[in-house]
RNA sequence: GGUUCGGUAGUUCAGUUGGUUAGAAUAUCGCCCUGUCACGGCGAGGGUCGCGGGUUCGAGUCCCGUCCGGACCGCCA
């Protein structure tokens, strides 16, 4: 045994004991006649202590030991005469009576402490060093607390987890497909899971009937702060249910995992809000709805005053923002520049100032009357002190421009408290989505799902209405999680495929094998998937994933630390049959 | 593919209209220091200013190109 107890363990009951630890040296503290030093493991920090009653060897010792010097220790434990109360070991330190290098260490290029001086990159690079830190550490912590807590809750719901292949086949719907070459099969390739969609509903065939897995999932796309090319779901299906059985059950892992890992409990069931009302309101499918700030409609009060970009706009609406009708010419430019950005791409912000005298400024002035003015502060629930913005244009890109501006006056007025937790399901998702450059209808969701059945009689009149049984579960204006009932009808099935433009031979060749498993009596089915790592984000209040996934790529799809993707070998290269094209 | 910000000491950054020997903090090393815990004091070493080209008497600074990194748009059923 190298130690007796982990370097987080030693209380003020242990006085006395002699005990061996293990660990990092963090920092030698050399006070002349005496000599701290703290050593560290996954546990915790104690501080180890030489002075004049230890031999001479021991404080020789303790003097040639560096920043990250892997030591072991012996000693006893004794009580402090200045307790550090910042630390739960504070009380107490260990006398040393025997120091011993285990290993040596080059000097860190960055400091391991929880404020670093390193940059993102290099901390990718020493990924191994930065996972030393507390806080990548306590993400990692937090990520294996959520991964029991999933299991435990969903094993005892009867789910069952298990594994599916992730050497697949590359289907045309969706995101582009990680490949993968087959050298038993020359010119043929796999590809891996974007998810394990089509195995966890043949799972439900096979008459598991509820399935879970914790399972990476592959997808070769652009990468932002929270989204990873190899990601992990909590992936989930259940057999013989409707909707709000899938809700409910997964609702009850939300409150399970967030009384277990936050000490959080809810008491009422999650709000639910549909996709339509989700837009208009709040002009994201993924509101946050940790604040008000309500998106309103005013066309019918602003249009035919004379104001031609209202009178010309397809959407006029705003929002109301409290107590900023102070705000100044400057602050008011920064938001006009704000929604003008490209990503927005608004022409313009109107204002409306409710000024604390009663009187009512805006930039449109001009064309509206103080009485106007009033109908659209009352129309949108505006009191005295309130500064209305409004945008009008195409009334998707306009709702989607005052959502962001929504979230923008959010984060300035520090209404989006990162401990307030406000989970959310959206409902009632189109199913199908028009694309105009290839002039065809995409599955929103994925092409399984189940339009609402009341609807299903639109797919030959007006398909883009046709609600999809689909649900997202959104926290804090994040995507979390989504799923659908599942179509198990053949002939729903067909007529879904029809809507995608798949002709029935495209259909038999992409999903042959879930259409032919279908014939042998598919059980009514549905399922949901949550995005783990954006889960664990949520819960340590970060917006960025990287730091709770061990090993992180950056943001152009390469691990810094291993350098890949690299090349391969020439002697690979023939053994797969590939030949590469020259580069440019 | 696009927009935008950045690249200067091991690290994080500053560096004025283009002008002497490129600075600070921190880390590192040395000396001093008996209760530190962001220890303190004194001192030292440490630079391909990402790379290439251009403008200029003179470029860290201006221009062009390129590489790398961050955020975002497109994309992500």
């Amino acid at each position: 045994m190298y130690r007796t107890h982990t370097c987080g363990e030693l209380r003020a009951a242990n006085i006395g004991q002699s005990v061996v630890l293990c660990g990092w040296a963090q920092k030698v503290r050399k006070l002349g006649g005496m000599t701290f030093l703290d050593i560290r493991d996954r546990w915790g920090i104690t501080q180890l202590v030489a002075d004049e009653k230890s031999e001479q060897k021991v404080q020789s010792d303790v003097e040639k030991i560096g920043r990250e010097f892997v030591i072991q220790c012996e000693g006893r434990v004794v009580e402090r005469s200045n307790k550090n109360s910042k630390i739960p070991t504070g009380e107490v330190e260990v006398a040393i009576d025997r120091v011993v290098v285990l290993n040596s260490s080059e000097i860190p290029p960055f400091t391991i402490e929880d404020d670093t001086d390193g940059g993102d990159e290099l901390r990718m690079k020493y990924r191994y060093l930065d996972i030393r830190r507390n806080p990548v550490k306590n993400a990692l912590l937090l990520r294996h607390r959520v991964a029991q807590e999933v299991r435990k809750y969903l094993d005892k719901k009867s789910f069952i987890e298990v594994e599916t292949p992730f050497l697949i086949k590359s289907t045309p719907e969706g995101a582009r497909d990680f490949v993968v070459p087959s050298r038993m099969n020359q010119g043929e390739f796999y590809a891996l899971p974007q998810s394990p969609q089509t195995f966890k509903q043949l799972l439900m065939v096979a008459g598991m009937d509820r399935y879970f897995q914790i399972v990476k999932c592959f997808r070769d796309e652009d990468l932002r702060a929270d989204r990873q090319p190899e990601f992990t779901q909590i992936d989930c299906e259940m057999s013989f249910v409707e909707r709000d059985d899938i809700l409910l059950t997964f609702e009850g892992l939300m409150m399970h995992l967030f009384k277990e890992v936050k000490g959080i409990e809810f008491t009422k069931p999650f709000q639910r809000m549909s996709y339509s009302d989700a837009m208009t309101l709040y002009g994201s499918d993924k509101p946050d709805i940790r604040f008000g700030m309500e998106i309103r409609q005013i066309d019918s009060l602003a249009k035919g005053k004379g104001f031609p970009v209202f009178d010309s706009a397809e959407y006029v609406g705003g929002i109301c923002v409290p107590g900023c009708a102070s705000y100044s010419r400057k602050q008011i430019d920064e938001l006009t520049l704000f929604v003008q950005k490209p990503q927005i791409g608004a022409k313009g912000l109107v204002y409306v100032k409710l000024e604390q005298d009663g009187t009512i400024k805006s930039s449109v002035d001009k064309f509206y009357s103080p009485e106007d003015l009033k109908a659209w502060a009352s129309h949108m629930g505006a009191s005295t002190g309130d500064l209305l913005l409004i945008m009008a244009g195409p009334q998707k890109r306009t709702l989607e421009g005052l959502g962001q501006l929504r979230l923008e006056m959010g984060n300035r007025l520090n209404l989006r408290e990162a401990n307030t937790y406000a989970p959310l399901w959206v409902v009632d998702f189109p199913l199908l989505e028009w694309d105009e450059e290839s002039k065809r209808f995409f599955a929103m969701h994925h092409p399984f799902t189940s339009p609402i059945l009341s609807d299903a009689h639109l797919f030959d009149s007006d398909a883009g209405a046709i609600r999809a049984n689909a649900y997202d579960l959104v926290i804090n204006g994040v995507e979390i999680g989504g799923g659908s009932i599942r179509i198990f009808d053949r002939t729903l099935q067909q007529k879904m495929f029809a809507a995608l433009g798949f002709t029935q031979e495209e259909a038999e060749h992409q999903f042959g094998f879930l259409l032919n498993a279908f014939r042998y009596g598919a059980p009514p089915h549905g399922g949901i998937a949550f995005g783990f790592d954006r889960l664990c984000a949520v819960f340590g209040g970060s917006d960025s994933i990287r730091d709770y996934i061990a090993f992180p790529k950056n943001n152009s799809g390469r691990d810094v630390m291993i350098n890949s993707p690299s090349d391969i070998s020439q002697v690979q290269l023939n053994e797969l049959g590939i030949s590469l094209k020259d580069k440019k």
